[in-house]
RNA sequence: GGUCUUAUAGUCAAACGGUUAAGACGUAGCUCUCUCAAUGCUAAGACACGGGUUCGACUCCCGUUAAGAUCACCA
């Protein structure tokens, strides 16, 4: 009776998949085992190409990266393309980039090719089918002609009767198909899927394994889920079975969404009878909205993508600093000590990770951002800058191309110090902050007019400023600039010594930081401004002579 | 609603059965005899709640509560 049987189930699986000839073992032989070392994780960053590389991938992949990279592993990335409605052209061109920008590099992979290749997904339906084939045969699948429809009705049935909604015992129809009638629709050409025939229980509670969480509770799988929809391509949870497999990851890394259907994956493991890697489920990154937690989203959150970043400027070595100091806290004191040198040597394991989701602060990347841009040199920073300015913002970049030098002398303020500014955190501000520099600029704002501070006489600002551009110097050294100022300061009667001016301020004009300021903003059209000894050095005698009597003048005429 | 996960200050996070419960970001104040940024110092701020177990619990167990995830022919 079974050899009847059997004769029909080989017809049915010839019928759906003619050109299959292979079997799992020829796939076994043709992807064998990784010649690498017993303690070297294999791990895999998996997008989908559905638009711009979210943060918490980015996430995902730095943990996957730094995983491999620390046992002298390999990473791979696979493109997990098998969602034709929700594909986006030319999207995994764009993530691929960006993930090369933050210098997460891989092995092998869609670009560079290897052993285990094609490394995209809607390249390998023959090996699915492969699998699928065998499956069929050995009656661990079957075709369903379930539509979307029928679906429904199965789905209100169980909520009216208060149970589990989705396919599975008796609700599972196609199940029960006669091959001879599975045979004849096919042959008609009805849509159809296949399913996974599921052997599970849900009364029964099985443990597995998770790296960061130990072990996790859950009923066992008694659905059977679709491994290959009506358009040929297998679903997700196949799909990674079977290449997670043939590619020989070691641990699966990914977001803690996919913990609920972890008993799927774990059961096609054991019905293809080959071994499970080792599991990760990482922190969702998250955001607080009106005192709820929820993950970051594109539509809402600009800092979802990780292309907002880029915009922004901030340098690569925060985003990533950030991220790691997520994933281990004793992370930032040692990158901190570093000076971001060297980031991916850290000591780093995945079993510290916290395992509670994260909620984004962008507050603790801008100062991982300051930080970081107060240990480079004037130089380099200038080289970012432009970098930044050549993509994102053409003005900044004729800007800078206009004088190199003279944006370096900028970008050189209090930089070599004990104590560095640390007033830069994205290159998409610089240029605001240091705009008074150009006298174009400048001339915009003092068109719109420079306003002094109201409580000093304009009189008094009008001689302080003459008195200065008598002794406009800055050839001199900084605290002989500066004892030149007092001389002016107390001419004009303001206290140099502050301890004075607090005990007496009614018999002074202002104290030497009002003085100071009333310079600063005839220089810089503003009252705050770095060190204005340097921005007077820089700037130079005859600039500053210029916006000084331009002021006298404007001053003097109302 | 079912299932799973999680629970230390606004945020990130140490502590692993015995501490005055670290540290960082942020916030506030002082400091720096030029503002700002920075530096240095200081302050405010937490073990979700209730039961056990124990000589002793943030730590272990059980409830409650809350938050998040998931329940597709999407990944």
């Amino acid at each position: 009776m079974d050899n009847n049987k059997n004769e029909k189930i080989n017809i049915l699986a010839d019928l759906l998949f003619p050109d299959i000839s292979e079997t799992i073992d020829v796939l076994k032989k043709k992807f064998p085992e990784r010649n690498i070392d017993k303690n070297s994780e294999v791990t895999r960053f998996a997008p989908s190409p559905t638009g711009f590389l979210h943060t918490g991938s980015l996430f995902t992949a730095l943990v996957s990266f730094l995983t491999a990279k620390t046992t002298n592993g390999v990473f791979y990335i696979r493109l997990e393309d098998t969602d034709t409605k929700r594909k986006v052209e030319n999207s995994e061109n764009s993530f691929l980039k960006e993930l090369k920008i933050f210098n997460i590099i891989a092995d092998e992979g869609i670009e560079e090719g290897g052993k285990y290749a094609p490394y995209k997904q809607s390249e390998r339906i023959k090996i699915y089918h492969t699998v699928i084939k065998e499956l069929i045969k050995k009656e661990l699948a079957y075709v369903c002609f379930c539509t979307a429809e029928d679906l429904d009705e199965i789905r209100d049935i169980q909520k009216a009767n208060k149970q589990i909604t989705g396919y599975y015992g008796n609700y599972a129809r196609c199940r029960y198909l006669s091959i001879d009638e599975v045979i004849n629709r096919v042959k008609n050409n009805e849509h159809y899927v296949i399913r996974f025939k599921s052997n599970g229980n849900h009364e029964n509670k099985i443990k597995l394994y998770d790296e960061i969480r130990k072990f996790i509770s859950i009923a066992e799988n008694d659905i059977d889920i679709v491994i290959l929809k009506k358009d040929g391509l297998p679903t997700y949870h196949f799909a990674h079975v079977v290449d997670d497999h043939f590619m020989h990851t070691t641990t699966v890394i990914r977001g803690e969404e996919w913990i609920s259907s972890f008993p799927i994956h774990a059961q096609l493991f054991s019905a293809l009878n080959w071994k499970m890697p080792k599991y990760a489920h990482l922190p969702l990154i998250s955001k607080n909205d009106n005192g709820k937690k929820r993950k970051l989203s594109k539509r809402f959150d600009p800092e979802a993508t990780v292309n907002f970043f880029l915009q922004e400027g901030y340098p690569i070595e925060s985003v990533l600093a950030y991220l790691m100091s997520i994933i281990n806290n004793s992370f930032e004191e040692w990158v901190l000590k570093k000076k971001f040198k060297d980031m991916f040597s850290f000591p780093f394991s995945i079993n510290k990770i916290n395992l509670d989701s994260t909620l984004f602060d962008i507050k603790k990347l801008k100062f991982f951002s300051r930080e970081f841009l107060s240990t480079i040199s004037a130089e380099e920073m200038t080289k970012r800058v432009l970098e930044y300015a050549q993509t994102y913002d053409k003005n900044l970049e004729a800007l800078i191309q206009k004088d190199k030098k003279f944006f370096t002398q900028i970008m050189n303020i209090e930089r070599n110090q004990d104590n560095p500014r640390k007033d830069y955190f994205a290159f998409k501000y610089i240029e605001k902050t240091i705009a008074f520099f150009y006298d174009e600029k400048y001339d915009t704002m003092f068109k719109n007019g420079i306003i002094f501070d109201e409580k000093i006489d304009k009189k008094i600002v009008i001689d302080a400023l003459k008195d200065f551009l008598e002794v406009n110097n800055v050839s001199i050294l900084e605290n002989e600039w500066f004892d030149l100022m007092k001389t002016i300061a107390l001419k004009n009667n303001f206290a140099i010594n502050n301890k004075e001016y607090k005990e007496n301020s009614h018999n002074f004009v202002g104290n030497m930081a009002d003085f100071i300021n009333i310079i600063r903003v005839a220089i810089t059209g503003s009252k705050i401004s770095p060190n204005l000894y340097c921005v007077l050095k820089i700037l130079g005698k005859n600039k500053v002579a210029n916006r000084v009597q331009k002021n006298i003048l404007q001053l003097g005429a109302k």
